[in-house]
RNA sequence: GCGGACGUAGCUCAGCUGGUAGAGCGCCGGUUUGUGGUACCGGUGGUCGCGGGUUCGAGCCCCGUCGUUCGCCCCA
């Protein structure tokens, strides 16, 4: 009970956990590459300033959350609380702002130090994908899609709302901004204390907050869409359509503002009630300034992220577990036969063991708890015969098989 | 970082107003040394998260600590 735990916050995956983690990346995988999206694997851990550039100093990501440690020369290193400002200083290192755009997909570990929940971990998981150098809302509109896409392949999408909003450009967020600021100082002495703190560091946040007092605040408050320029709006406009012409519905939502500061126009998440108070499932937004604060040219670029923590908790129905053709020596065989039929089954790609230890019961046993698909019984008979018996462990009828037809043609044996 | 609940065998849990631990499942073996998932029999199994305190005596009370979990903050 005292043994050796994991770190808090992290956890091993293994049997039916890692197969589920397991399907969601590999639909993900698959719906990125029907949607052109080529992979990215960039380092777990970076230089610290690629993420406390790009995310903002007043994120919570940055200012308490990251893993942070100097390495032996003194440098100071972060292992990745995200994707997205990895992928951008890879684009930029790879010179690949030459050849826009660029379309990526990614998965793997990133690390928070947070306090532990339900869905919320400090070693997770995500996939994410990225569109990089294109301005229009035609790619956020097919990044917006392709999340849809990722989700409806898992089986989710009908546990999971998507809640769009626009920040608009630079000019628009900066007004409405200022607006809202000068309307929530008003109700400074209503406020909690929450969103008192939000007032100075991330004023749209107030817009978000889930305390009672502060909604009816914010019910009021000023609305993006009265400080959208013309351009904006334009954009907004555009995007709301495509969304329609590829089939997905949508809830206008101007509390998602999100919380690292590179966001602009876009924003959205897809959330569910099935997950506690870690709703959001698939999330993310345009970021036109980050490839260039990343010292790269300026680049537009629109993507996503999701946990796949939380995706594998969504799933209805569990990824079966593999099921094996075991090998059951009977008597004392000749071992060496022995592995000249699992090569001969391995070969043709058949998932193929060898029952170990203890007597033929327990061999059976063994074999039917690993949930086998068939049992081949080896004795020295059988090898001087050339004839096997297979037992097909479902319905429990045996039936002789000849080594020949084992070897040519495994996959109609094991059918 | 803040608040609440919980922490007894591998798992799920029981343990009366404090008297030095129990069940089911699992696991191992046997009934059956050439055949499983059922049945029966036997066995393995716990410094009661950890540390301190109160007490003649603590799994049960008190304090601390670590962990899990729920909510807040934040986020995937």
């Amino acid at each position: 009970m005292s043994s050796i735990q994991p770190v808090r916050g992290t956890h091993d995956l293994i049997g039916e956990e890692q197969r589920r983690h397991a399907q969601v990346v590999e639909a993900a995988r698959r719906i990125a590459g029907v949607y052109g999206f080529d992979e990215w694997s960039t380092p777990i851990f970076e230089e610290t300033r690629v993420f406390s550039r790009s995310l903002g100093d007043t994120s919570d990501v940055v200012s308490k959350e990251m893993y942070s440690f100097n390495d032996r020369d003194g440098e100071s290193l972060t292992l990745r609380p995200e994707g997205t400002a990895a992928i951008c200083r890879a684009l930029v290192s790879n010179a690949l702002t030459q050849s826009l755009p660029q379309k990526v997909f990614y998965t793997g570990p990133m690390f928070r130090h947070e306090r532990p929940q339900k869905g919320r971990y400090r070693q997770f998981h995500q996939i994410g994908a990225e569109l990089l150098g294109a301005a229009e809302p035609l790619a956020d509109a097919e990044v917006i899609a392709m999340g849809h896409a990722v989700l409806s392949a898992l089986g989710v999408a009908e546990h999971v709302t998507l809640e769009l909003n626009t920040l608009g450009d630079a000019q628009s967020r900066d007004a409405w901004r200022a607006a809202l600021v000068a309307y929530f100082s008003d109700y400074r002495d209503r406020l909690s204390e929450d969103s008192l703190v939000r007032l100075e560091k991330n004023p749209l946040r107030i817009l978000d907050s889930k305390n009672e007092g502060d909604r009816a605040i914010v019910a009021d408050a000023p609305r993006m869409a009265e400080f959208l320029t013309p351009e904006a709006q334009d954009f907004w406009d555009e995007l709301r359509a495509k969304l329609d012409v590829f089939g997905i519905a949508y809830k206008v939502s101007p509390g998602i503002v999100r919380g690292l500061d590179y966001y602009n126009h876009t924003t959205f998440e897809f959330v569910t009630t099935r997950l506690g108070s870690q709703g959001t499932v698939l999330a993310g937004g345009r970021y036109d300034g980050l490839v260039k604060q990343m010292g790269g040219p300026d680049v537009p670029a629109i993507g996503w992220a999701a946990g796949v923590e939380r995706l594998a908790m969504l799933l209805d129905v569990m990824p079966p577990a593999p099921r094996s053709v075991v090998i059951i020596p009977v008597g004392s065989p000749d071992e060496r036969a022995l592995c000249g039929i699992l090569q001969g089954l391995r070969v043709q790609g058949v998932r193929t063991e060898i029952g170990y230890k203890g007597a033929l019961r327990k061999r059976m046993e063994r074999a039917a708890k690993q949930n086998a698909s068939h049992v081949l019984f080896v004795g020295e008979d059988e090898l001087a015969r050339g004839l096997f018996r297979v037992k097909d462990m479902e319905s429990g009828q045996e039936q002789e098989v000849s080594h020949q037809a084992l070897m040519a043609d495994a996959g109609s044996v094991f059918a």
